[in-house]
DNA sequence: CGCTGTGAAGGTGTTCACAGCG
DNA sequence: CGCTGTGAACACCTTCACAGCG
């Protein structure tokens, strides 16, 4: 079973490489920011704190778009403002629409930077007959039977979900079969979708738990211990922790100990 | 000058990659719907179809947490979700601030599965001294004034920050003041954090523009062509491109044109 | 001389394929 | 016999360090 793919395998010889892909926003920003400020020139290394990242990592970025920069001087801003844009494919506009006016959806729409960057919110799609024809963000929301009818019209090929979890999946069949080939999901589920459809999720739940584990690790630094796992001592300080299914008496596989205590302090 | 740092350079011999804590809450995830199902045990085969990765990953994933599995058999949904729980820090909750009550503040705070794992919302902070007082998903709105109070008094040490941009570094440098030392970011800026803070970032508009990359790419393949460079054709089609800065008559440096044609339907 | 652009080296992450245990 | 756990190969990404151009 084609568990949702997200990149195709790099092919394409002359491919630019995910990870420099990922950032080029974040030079495209910086950049924007010194061309408001009328900054004519910026070195590799001034863009590069400004985007915060190292300005090694940064020339080799630039170095898949071409060389656009001047040795000895550096870059051209507006020069690079438009050829960043243009790679990403920012010189045309993308009708988006957003499916799910919760919380998070009216958020989206009502989101600034959207608009600003060749994004333009087509529509907003929600399956609750009392929100529809309520404007939101000066748009009006329409129904989920429409779907389909506004992808078509509106060309719409970059679709977002901001829909309960359980509602996701199916949206996001109903979006694929009506032409959408990219989805941002919201909803925190793994969406399932054919080759040649792109999905990129955005999950606070798991950001947050990221955050912790590392959290948890700097408490466990400061008092000179590792981790979770790093502390020895009696067995079943921690609550309800689970037995091993079928544990012999001898069984301890765990790196280091089985069944930690979770320091409740 | 330090651009914030997100990662220490994986030191601690026995640390746990990045990339598999970064799908540990992914597959915590899949086993917590399967424990609801009351799924006794799951093949590495089943649980990385759920969870949207392949097989071996998952299993070398697994090994970096020990040996917890049973050949022939499988993984016990349980035991599994706790060992993972307690690798994540999620046996212990998380009191965690929102700064910036506005559409995506409040949609924050009412996300459920927030509450549901570790997390506990301990406040909510906005600079608007109309908004105090004021509840939103049941929790009262505090003034920005009140920050070092708060962070001191539940001893939060994660904080997010769903401000403006502008506000946003100034908002994380009194979190980190008041010991904040992990933020998850959904202002579109780069935050500068000193060492041993980690940040994450949520950026909308950097996502889309990942998406509507690929999506050009998508439609440029169509037509049998690579991506915007790949267009030969007639200069000055784009419309306002800007020239090379100090550009000679056979200055090509780009991969394959300079100024192409961005089409326009 | 200063800065870009880039080979080369070193890391990190992924995938393969199979040994080995239950 | 089936499935986990893992060495080894591979692919990708980052960083270094410097050649070379303006």
């Amino acid at each position: 079973m084609a568990t949702g793919r997200t990149h195709r395998p790099a092919t394409r010889s002359r491919g630019i490489p995910e990870a420099t892909v990922a950032r080029l926003p974040l030079y495209l920003r910086a950049l924007t920011a010194l061309s408001e400020r009328s900054v004519p020139t910026v070195s590799s290394e001034e863009l590069a704190a400004a985007a915060g990242v190292n300005s090694a990592k940064l020339r080799k970025d630039f170095s898949y778009l071409g060389s656009y920069g001047t040795r000895g001087v550096g870059y051209d801003v507006e020069y690079l403002v438009y050829q960043i844009s243009r790679e990403l494919g920012l010189t045309q506009d993308w009708p988006v629409v957003i499916v799910g006016i919760g919380n998070l959806g009216a958020a989206l729409a009502n989101y600034g930077g959207f608009a600003s960057r060749g994004f333009r919110v087509a529509a907003l799609i929600d399956a609750d007959p009392a929100m529809a024809g309520k404007p939101v963000a000066g748009i009006p929301v329409q129904h989920t039977d429409e779907l389909e009818q506004i992808i078509g019209d509106n060309g719409v090929s970059i679709g977002v979900i901001a829909t309960p979890a359980g509602a996701a999946q199916q949206v996001c069949d109903r979006l694929v079969a009506a032409g959408v080939t990219s989805i941002l999901n919201f909803a925190p589920t793994v969406l399932t979708v054919p080759d040649g459809v792109d999905v990129r999720k955005v999950d606070l739940s798991i950001e947050l738990q990221i955050l912790a584990f590392h959290e948890q690790r700097k408490a466990g630094e400061e008092t000179g211990q590792v981790g979770p796992e790093a502390m020895e001592g009696p067995e079943d300080t921690a609550p309800a922790s689970p037995a091993r299914p079928t544990a012999t008496a001898t069984d301890r596989k765990g790196p280091d100990g089985d069944v930690p205590a979770v320091m409740p302090a």
